[in-house]
DNA sequence: TCCCCGCGAATTGTGTACAAGAATGGAGCG
DNA sequence: CGCTCCATTCTTGTACACAATTCGCGGGGA
């Protein structure tokens, strides 16, 4: 019940000591915390510190849509300074981005969380989503080549193999991205970065709604979707896509969230 | 010709000098520029400075909007400082804020100027918001209230007495705010969120490639569509719409930008 | 005359110091 | 035993120092 952050976030980087932070008595000065005393090897070492700040958004965006991140956890700026080795300065900028596309929640004072949609956050959500979705739809079935078809098919396949893994991190980041893959066939860079947007929060309403994470996605749904867009039947794929977004919708648990359960049952147990 | 910023910003906020910066030799710390010593007045001096970065960030998006700062006009952090007395962080993140909603561009090392929508751009754009005007259109129309319409009423008598008063930059603000206060009827602040991005990079573009600035909404457009909204009449409304938005697109002159044809002219003359 | 190089000035990038606000824990009181 | 208040500590907010990069310009060479 990771409700801090732990060493879930970086792909490669391991945390210093194995448990987390609590050592170091201050904050460590960024120089002494990479092998060399300087910030990096070559020249430069700008460029550099920005690359950073793209690594440590893609990550925790990463983290957020594979459930490795739940809703709620709060994002310490000196653990991630820790984690990723670069000064406040780079995190803080990383975490501004984050919040703008509200994956992550910053009060004032307070400090950044992973954004917690709440209902009517969600109802906003797949309502803005499935506008997006509509737009986005017509267009790819225009442009979509053999090559294209290939790839979504090799994806659901991808799904499949995920699902039958029971890699459920795989299999929920698969079934997102498939819509992202649709978005970029349709060839709108700006469609693409509100689905994105929408897709990304959405992932995070079904860790917070969806407890047994079954989602509607595993019905073969996206496999019908590639069928009609093969065939080129707009109509018919506008209609299936719809009813996709709303069965996801409807199979969410508004009532009562994820984290809070869990915690009553805790509690009436002890 | 403003290629550069100049005192058009700030809506009470004078510079100092009269002419712009240039006069100060490096870059007057904060806290000697205003009248007292330290910070601010009270107690805080926080959250005043968080204050600031919102209204720069307003500041500047008003100032794109009315065209009083053109596509590419540079905007230097030192100048923004100097304007709202605050520090290059807090500029710097109006500044990030900006280019994250694609107003302004930030070039690594080059600093930030005011976005050039190419004619690729204008083309995705206006399809982005062709899609999201269409979505919002429907949900405005089911909950318009007489309250609303009012207000949509009230607002095209003030486009109207812009236009009169020949006030463009009263006038093109207002054209824009309009499609906004629609989609704040529909209800949804995330597609409301989604329009304003679109409708103040449309702002741009008819900056760029419209000199003659007629635009199309001139023609009773926006009336009819608040008659048709008022008549509950969503298809002959999406229509109206659809229709509106092309005309704006088709009126443009995606050919030869606006910028470009002074200095043709510029040149050809000398 | 034109091009190229190099130097100085201006501007942006990044780390860090210090200050202000929130969280935490413990002492004192009811 | 619980509640409140205060002090300590942790975290975030903001300004600024210094580094690195780019821009502008003048001088030298072809």
């Amino acid at each position: 019940m990771p409700r801090t952050l732990s060493a879930t976030i970086p792909r490669g980087i391991a945390i210093a000591g194995g448990k987390v932070v609590k050592e170091r008595p201050r904050l460590v000065p960024v120089r002494a915390a990479n092998g060399k005393g300087a910030i990096a090897k070559g020249t430069n070492g700008r460029g550099q510190a920005a690359r950073v700040a793209h690594d440590i958004h893609d990550s925790v965006l990463a983290a957020v849509m594979a459930h490795r991140l739940p809703p709620g956890t709060k994002l310490t700026e000196a653990s991630l300074c820790g984690i990723f080795g670069v000064s406040r300065t780079i995190v803080r900028m990383a975490l501004h981005r984050l919040a703008h596309e509200h994956v992550v929640e910053i009060q004032p004072n307070r400090g950044a969380c992973v954004a917690s949609p709440t209902p009517r956050d969600t109802r906003e959500i797949f309502a803005a989503r499935r506008a997006v979705e509509a737009a986005i739809l017509p267009l790819a079935i225009e442009r979509c080549t053999g090559a294209h078809l290939a790839k979504l098919r090799a994806h659901i396949r991808a799904e499949r193999s995920a699902q039958r893994r029971e890699d459920r991190m795989t299999w929920i980041r698969l079934t997102g991205e498939f819509h992202i893959a649709l978005a970029r066939i349709a060839g709108n860079p700006i469609l693409t970065r509100f689905l994105t947007e929408l897709v990304t929060r959405g992932s995070l309403i079904v860790a917070l709604y969806d407890p047994l994470e079954k989602v509607c996605c595993e019905n073969g749904e996206h496999a019908a979707l590639v069928e009609l867009i093969a065939g080129k039947q707009p109509a018919k794929a506008l209609r299936k896509m719809d009813q996709h977004l709303l069965a996801i919708e409807s199979g969410l648990k508004l009532e009562q969230r994820h984290d809070e359960i869990d915690l009553a049952r805790i509690l009436a147990r002890s």
